[in-house]
DNA sequence: GCACAATTAAAGCCATGGCTACACTTTTGT
DNA sequence: ACAAAAGTGTAGCCATGGCTTTAATTGTGC
């Protein structure tokens, strides 16, 4: 990831979207496998690297990558041969994450989405949903809850 | 990409969702190229390497490199140092994902969405909202455009 | 308390999608 | 007409996120 200023400032505002995209893409995996980790935590008190590869759909070398760089990024602790634990960070996201999967989730099926498409759809629609979005979703879900 | 059975069915409802979302993302680059080849056609009769990196925020190799992609799936053609065209596959996906993204914006709209961020998200969103949902969204605006 | 099963780790392969650097066309301006 | 500028292509690097294979550790049953 280079440093020097990827974004000139005059890019195109197609450019910055497309720019934004990827970004969003980026963090998708983190905060899929802290929210993954924070629910195993919740249910069973821990996080072992297999069962979080088996829920995640990837063979357990796989997740053991992506749990080394969730602890690169400050938000996961582990021991060899030890489950995962999350770091304050880490479950700050991971309970930013549940909320913003949550309120998706509702919004899609408030607006007619059959149940099964807004689980599968909400799924990677998540990470691509701003503050602002989300704090529109929720508005929307509260004046529709009032009705 | 293996092609050996990568969903051996009895797999947990989690694992498929993920497994979705991250198909639904190795689309997501071809289907913006298309769309945006489509555009410049349309816009300025051709569309040039250059152009399409410019708009898309990336250098002319990584446009050069997707494109080749594109002709590999057979979604373009090109010849050296002339234009990208796209191929009847290609056009018909553009269609698809032109259709899509204005559906989403308008939905994203429609619920509350600031324009500005409708914008910006819309363009990670639209890779994720399968074709039941996109059939939820076009009937959610159509009752509301009929009040 | 020890052998075997299950779990975890480590190493190394592949494709993708970014990038820079450099070479080669094509276009343009004088 | 030709030199400079713009555009395009190619090569090669890097990180990511999949994978398989092999090795090491832990935990269990007898």
């Amino acid at each position: 990831m280079p440093e020097n200023d990827p974004t000139p400032s005059e890019q195109s505002e197609t450019a910055e979207r497309f720019n934004q995209a990827r970004t969003a893409q980026a963090l998708a995996l983190l905060e899929d496998y802290t929210e993954m980790i924070d629910d195993l935590i919740r249910d069973h008190g821990e996080a072992r690297v297999t069962e979080i590869a088996s829920r995640m759909g990837v063979t357990h070398p796989t997740a053991t990558k992506a749990i080394a760089r969730l602890k690169r990024e400050g938000l996961a602790v582990s021991r060899p041969y030890r489950g995962v634990f999350l770091t304050e960070a880490g479950t700050r996201m991971a309970a930013r994450v549940r909320t913003r999967h949550r309120v998706v989730v509702d919004l899609l099926l408030a607006v007619g989405v059959p149940g099964e498409a807004a689980k599968l759809d909400a799924e990677g629609i998540e990470h691509h949903v701003s503050d602002d979005t989300l704090h529109a979703f929720e508005a929307f879900l509260r004046a529709r809850g009032q009705v």
